[in-house]
RNA sequence: AGGCACGUAGCUCAGGGGGAGAGCGCUACCCUGACACGGUAGAAGUCGCGAGUUCAAAUCUCGCCGUGCCUACCA
């Protein structure tokens, strides 16, 4: 293969790997602490250690690329800070799986083996997403690569842990968690996913203590019922009138319980009877401490039952209801059963059904810092785009509950916190204390809780940049420009970065917040495993190369709706790629021992459609540029479709495509004395154009334009260096618009005559142009080849309005009438066919004009420039059907005969 | 229950007060010297329904219907 050809069809695999591997080799990711360029910078959310790309990961981060290849052109200096997240639930549970196969658990190995192991898994898997993101075509700047667990990052979320601790805003208490039986843990409301579940709700009697009637309760957990220490009407109930203080005896254990009065209680649900089991329901616990009510826990860490639960303990909870129920139906106190569909919460990362559970654990007080964040993007520090996620941050903002951080699992950031076993002090600090500062004792035992993997992400914007040490690099690109990122996590992560930052470093994390949308399969729905509608995105990549894959997610990317993914949609931009590919191809036929730097364009030689293309390509510039500005993926990727495809293949290249063999063959001729005198200016367009669509497409399709990029004349280093093409006022160019406009109109008049006339593409006809504007017949004659050749027509006569030519059918554009000649192979029927479709067709439009035009308050009331628009589309519609139907009762007569 | 989106051509969607658009699909003709992953042409929509504002509504407002999502919670 030369240098400066290219197979006939572009093959991706070969190439990504070559150009991937060229641009670490080279450097081109590396950001600069210190430069004169502006910072651009972007933290990549850390995807999970245990994660495999998935659409959602391949999405936000070519839309991250885009963003910073764009940058990059730009002259910024741009840092895209990659990472991995220690997730520490998620891995803690893949590494539990491992040692289940071996028949061992984490309990048995103990802790520090445990950690180890999960380091060991670490080393060996936790790559894999970035060697992913690498054939995304990520342009992270893989030398800074950080990871939450590693030593600068531990140390950040101790600094942050110990200092929030000194400022009272972490504190210990006793409250109902959101407990996961399976994975041992504490979870923030957030890990929590309620789904809907068709239950049942239980009446229970509560007898009084003569064993007479009672109080009847309605629940839908009744084996809770061993733990209540209370029984709650309202106080406005009629039926429970006079019955506080009251007792009830509590089925199966035999116990006496008091009736309290409390407003919370719903008088229309149920029997307006609420029982009180302060250890396992977070409203009950709110009751119970106001009441000043025993806490009696009857369902332990593991899920079952525990001693308090008389001679149900040790049994399962749910097989434990079952029980329940037996046997209070054994007793006749099962007064009722009714279906019932209620949410129950389920553990985000195992699925089992979340218990309340009343524990100690260590919270982070959020009202403070999340009043800063709020009054940050209030002052528009930080911009959200779109603007309606605003309201939901807000809303979110304006409701947070204090952050439970401890979680009790043994992957993680163990929480710098240690009791004195001699005189129960606790001491927070960032080092290991070896005399209690009370006591003087020396045994020192530490917290055995971790943080919340999302404690450490929410550092992430300035702890990957060396914080707590006053960094050059946080410096330059603190705060980040932009965070790209799905809705999903707003609450998760992005709400908690900006408490963070703001917090420590006083400035928000970001100055925009780029939220997009999910991808969704073809029908909508959410891709999951369970459901098998996933798409890989790496068989997406091995099959249809990984620019037809970046370019498919940005033409989709419209802000504010989801995306619905299927091959078929994948499948249509890889013939995109193929296009680029293939006009690459056939300029560099052309463009053999071409040089650009001898033949540069200008603006007095240039011909029509130069003029034209360069006019095109310098609106799509403007186009694309404010496009991206706004994080308008899908606008700039259609302004590019279109052009490269439309105006660039479908209209310039076809044009200049005899100019181009024509020039061809004198080079092959090696007719020197010609060549010289022949300016080269279509060649300099065509290379100048070609040169500037590789430079724009670039950020969306890096390898295929890295690679066509290299064999361009005129080309030097990598397109990465290249600069991104800027508007030029100069080439933008109306009069060769307005021309190339006509000559287009002429052009697809005819053609239209050709295709619904079923004249073959192989038969040139003749056409005659009738138009009474002298410039208009000017143009025409003067750009006559241009139509010749793409209407493929033996000869174009340009005249006044005159006679019609015999046996031909005709098209009216503008003020000009179309005749095609068709001799021999006219068919009357079907030109009157079309015809009256195409006088149908104005009638139509006319009609609702006239409308407007008799309508005495909209000539008055609408401005001028909008009622004279709408008198000059009257008038041309007007002679337009005038003509047509002229040339219909011509076509009628001639037919008849 | 509350909130937020969305209902435009067969499908996926863009547009967002004055001429209904694109891609895919479909139909017809064509392997014309970059590309059949191609070319040319064509058919196809009361812009969800109903009202209001306006000279003018697919576009703004309200209501309704449908779809999706989010948040909260119901013992």
């Amino acid at each position: 293969m030369n240098s400066d050809t290219l197979e006939k069809g572009y093959e991706p695999r070969e190439v990504e790997k070559r150009w991937y591997a060229y641009w670490e080799k080279e450097g081109l990711f590396a950001a600069e602490d210190v430069a004169d360029k502006k910072p651009f910078s972007i933290v990549i959310p850390p995807p999970n250690v245990t994660g495999v790309l998935h659409m959602g990961h391949a999405h936000n981060n070519t839309l991250q690329d885009i963003l910073c290849r764009y940058r990059r052109m730009q002259g910024y200096n741009v840092l895209w800070m990659p990472g991995t997240d220690h997730a520490g639930i998620a891995t803690q549970n893949v590494v539990e799986k491992g040692l289940a196969e071996e028949g061992k658990n984490r309990h048995s190995l103990g802790r520090e083996q445990f950690v180890e192991r999960v380091w060991q898994w670490r080393e060996e898997y936790g790559g894999l997403i970035i060697k992913q993101l690498k054939r995304l075509g990520a342009s992270c700047d893989w030398n800074r690569e950080r990871f939450t667990m590693d030593e600068g990052l531990s140390r950040a979320v101790k600094s942050v842990f110990v200092r929030l601790y000194k400022e009272d805003m972490i504190y210990q208490g006793d409250y109902i968690i959101n407990w996961c039986p399976r994975c041992q843990t504490a979870l923030s409301d957030l890990e929590v996913d309620h789904e809907d579940h068709n239950g049942n709700l239980y009446y229970v009697r509560y007898p009084f203590e003569n064993r007479e009637g009672g109080i009847v309760v309605a629940t839908t957990r009744p084996e809770t019922m061993l733990g209540d220490t209370a029984v709650a009407v309202n106080p406005g109930d009629e039926r429970y009138r006079a019955m506080e203080g009251k007792m009830v005896i509590l089925p199966l254990m035999n116990r006496a319980i008091p009736i309290i009065y409390e407003e919370y209680v719903d008088t229309s649900f149920g029997t307006g009877a609420l029982k009180i089991t302060p250890a396992h329901d977070p409203h009950d616990f709110e009751i119970g401490q106001r009441h000043n009510l025993d806490i009696v826990k009857v369902i332990g860490s593991d899920g079952r039952m525990n001693e308090q639960a008389g001679h149900f303990q040790g049994k399962d909870r749910f097989e434990c209801r079952e029980e329940i129920l037996e046997a209070l139906n054994k007793e006749g106190l099962l007064e009722k059963v009714e279906p019932y569909q209620h949410s129950v919460g389920h553990c985000y990362r195992c699925r089992t059904t979340v218990e309340p559970y009343l524990s100690r654990q260590w919270f982070v007080r959020v009202k403070p810092l999340a009043k800063k964040a709020i009054s940050a993007v209030e002052k528009g520090e930080t911009r959200i785009i779109p603007h309606v996620w605003t309201k939901t941050y807000f809303e979110w903002m304006n409701n947070i509950k204090d952050w439970c951080v401890s979680r009790q699992i043994w992957w993680g950031h163990r929480i710098p916190a240690w009791t004195c076993e001699t005189c129960g002090k606790l001491i927070v600090a960032m080092e290991a204390p070896e005399v209690c500062p009370a006591c003087e004792g020396t045994t020192l035992v530490q917290e055995t809780d971790v943080l919340d993997t999302w404690f450490s992400s929410a550092l992430w914007p300035f702890s990957t940049m060396g914080w707590p040490d006053d960094t050059q690099t946080l410096k330059t690109f603190y705060p980040t420009s932009v965070l790209v990122t799905g809705f999903d996590i707003l609450f998760f992560w992005v709400a908690r970065m900006m408490m963070m930052g703001l917090h420590f470093m006083n400035e928000v994390p970001f100055k925009d917040v780029y939220i997009h949308a999910l991808v969704r399969d073809a029908e909508g729905k959410k891709m999951s495993k369970s459901k098998g509608n996933v798409i890989d995105p790496l068989y997406v990549i091995d099959e249809y190369g990984t620019d037809a894959f970046r370019f498919t997610l940005a033409a989709f990317a419209a802000q504010g709706r989801d995306i619905k993914l299927s091959e078929d949609r994948i499948q249509g931009y890889r013939h995109f790629i193929n296009k680029l590919w293939n006009a690459s191809r056939f300029s560099f036929m052309h463009l053999r021992d071409f040089d650009p730097d001898s033949s540069q364009p200008d603006a007095q030689s240039l011909s029509l459609p130069g003029r034209w293309i360069l006019s095109r390509l310098n609106s799509t510039v403007e186009t694309v540029t404010r496009a991206l500005d706004e994080y308008k993926f899908n606008e700039a990727a259609s302004a590019l479709y279109r052009f490269l495809w439309h105006e660039f293949c479908d209209w310039y290249l076809e044009i200049v495509k005899p100019v181009l063999y024509a020039q061809l063959s004198l080079e092959v001729s090696g007719d020197k004395a010609n060549k010289g005198r022949t300016p080269d200016t279509q060649r300099a367009v065509l290379c100048s154009v070609l040169n500037e669509i590789l430079r724009l497409l670039h950020p969306f399709v890096p390898f295929v334009t890295e690679e066509i990029w290299h064999k361009l004349p005129g080309t030097n280093g990598s397109i990465m260096k290249a600069a991104f093409p800027v508007s030029n006022e100069q080439r933008h160019d109306p009069g060769a618009e307005a021309t190339m406009n006509l000559l287009m109109g002429i052009t697809s008049g005819i053609r239209n005559i050709r295709g619904e006339m079923n004249v073959p593409p192989a038969r040139l006809v003749e056409a005659t142009v009738q138009s009474t504007d002298n410039d208009v017949r000017q143009t025409i004659e003067e750009h006559q080849d241009i139509i010749i050749n793409l209407a493929r027509l033996e000869s174009l006569n340009v005249t006044l309005p005159g006679k019609r030519p015999a046996l031909s059918a005709t098209s009216v554009f503008g003020d000009s009438t179309i005749f095609v000649s068709l001799r021999d192979i006219i068919d009357f029927e079907a030109e009157k066919a079309r015809l009256n479709n195409e006088i149908a067709k104005i009638t139509k439009q006319l009609g609702g004009i006239g409308k407007k035009l008799n309508n005495a308050d909209f000539l008055t009331k609408a401005p001028d420039e909008v009622v004279n628009g709408v008198r000059e589309k009257q008038g041309e519609l007007a002679e337009k059907k005038s003509k047509l139907e002229t040339h219909l009762s011509t076509v009628t007569h001639l037919a008849s005969n």
